[in-house]
DNA sequence: GTCTATAGCATGATAGAC
DNA sequence: GTCTATCATGCTATAGAC
């Protein structure tokens, strides 16, 4: 009784845990064995709350996707009121970036874990996997290449839609990739802040993009 | 006797068949059974040509670096003779570009499935093929990140360094996700074209890394 | 809701005949 | 150099007791 707040529900201690694995190793290389080991539950549980393999990565995507597009639509909707064409742009690079890192919610390990999982899902590419991605993202991502286009006068569609395709491969592969980068700089930059990687994709996206408005 | 030139070689047979199947699946995913079919020999086999699983991959690399690279070092020094500074960063890049897409050997498929193959192996974070992977390219990298800063006077080569590492990034999702790009442009892009890949990721990247210059 | 037990199958690797 | 046969292990998923 008098630890009944602290005991997590066993489902989501599940979800927990196949989340954080997920985005360490992807999906497939992780087994529901492990999954159940590290929960502290056997096998059949783990099955028995979620379905098959496919549905815990179908319950996380669950519960990530609604409070992470809403809070870009939010930021997005403070950022279309800037009146200056090249802030406005930055705002709206910020506000698709910044809930991809923080989420809103008060789930663990904040959104990177989330878009680090995200990022391994799409290069391991599960037919099943991918139906989920697709769906839940695309639509919002389209809402921001609209935005976008109003900053950039006289620049074609198909030109943005480039640039915002780097933009997420930058983003996953810097993720997927942390010490990557410090090894090429010799050490002197570390990709694990996440306010720098942050800053530096939106300025080099800035960059590629106001070029396109002549 | 007659048909002694077109018999490929076991070894190599098996090499080109499970480089196909790495470039579209990745490592772990395809099995060494679904490589000695594809190849018409059965699995010890394989093993027996190549030693283990990861010593495929270790031959895969070893026939490809070495004139990929040479290729860019090539060319990046055809490059550097540009006097104009603009002029001779697109030139720079594309250098960098170019041989990922077209092989200067005539293995067969060119080099964007050696490159995809790249991609997916980056996310998937197996130890002993990142260890193959570290050490073929970032040498060879930080050339042409030297020869970016004597582009850019005043830029940091910490900016740079980011710049570079946002272009593999996109480089490798755009491999890895080919018809997201068509999605999202409602079908009027094509990634497949790699001259126009190529060309958005110079125009891209220019732009980024012209930015960093005061 | 949690457990034990197991079915049914795929995997990487190796031994040994030819 | 190529084959058959097999080992030991891992996997997802399910049945059924409690």
């Amino acid at each position: 009784m008098r630890n009944a707040a602290l005991k997590a529900d066993t489902s989501l201690q599940i979800l927990d845990v196949a989340e954080a694995l997920f985005s360490e190793r992807g999906f497939s290389a992780v087994s529901l064995r492990e999954i159940a080991r590290q929960a502290g539950v056997v096998v059949s549980n783990v099955t028995y709350h979620h379905g098959d393999k496919i549905g815990i990565l179908a319950a996380i995507y669950d519960r990530h996707t609604r409070p992470m597009n809403a809070r870009r639509i939010e930021l997005l909707g403070e950022a279309r009121r800037i009146p200056d064409r090249a802030d406005r742009l930055t705002a709206i690079l910020r506000a698709y970036l910044l809930p991809a890192f923080t989420s809103s919610s008060d789930l663990m390990g904040g959104g990177t874990r989330f878009t680090r999982m995200r990022a391994l899902l799409s290069a391991e590419g599960d037919p099943e996997a991918q139906r989920i991605i697709a769906q839940a993202f695309d639509q919002t991502t389209s809402q921001f290449i609209d935005a976008i286009s109003e900053c950039l006068p006289g620049a074609s569609r198909g030109d943005i839609v480039w640039r915002a395709h780097f933009l997420l491969g930058a983003l996953y592969y810097t993720l997927i990739n942390p010490e990557r980068i410090g090894r090429l700089s010799k050490g002197q930059i570390t990709a694990d802040d996440n306010e720098t990687a942050i800053g530096q994709l939106v300025s080099a996206t800035h960059a590629s993009l106001i070029a396109l408005s002549p």
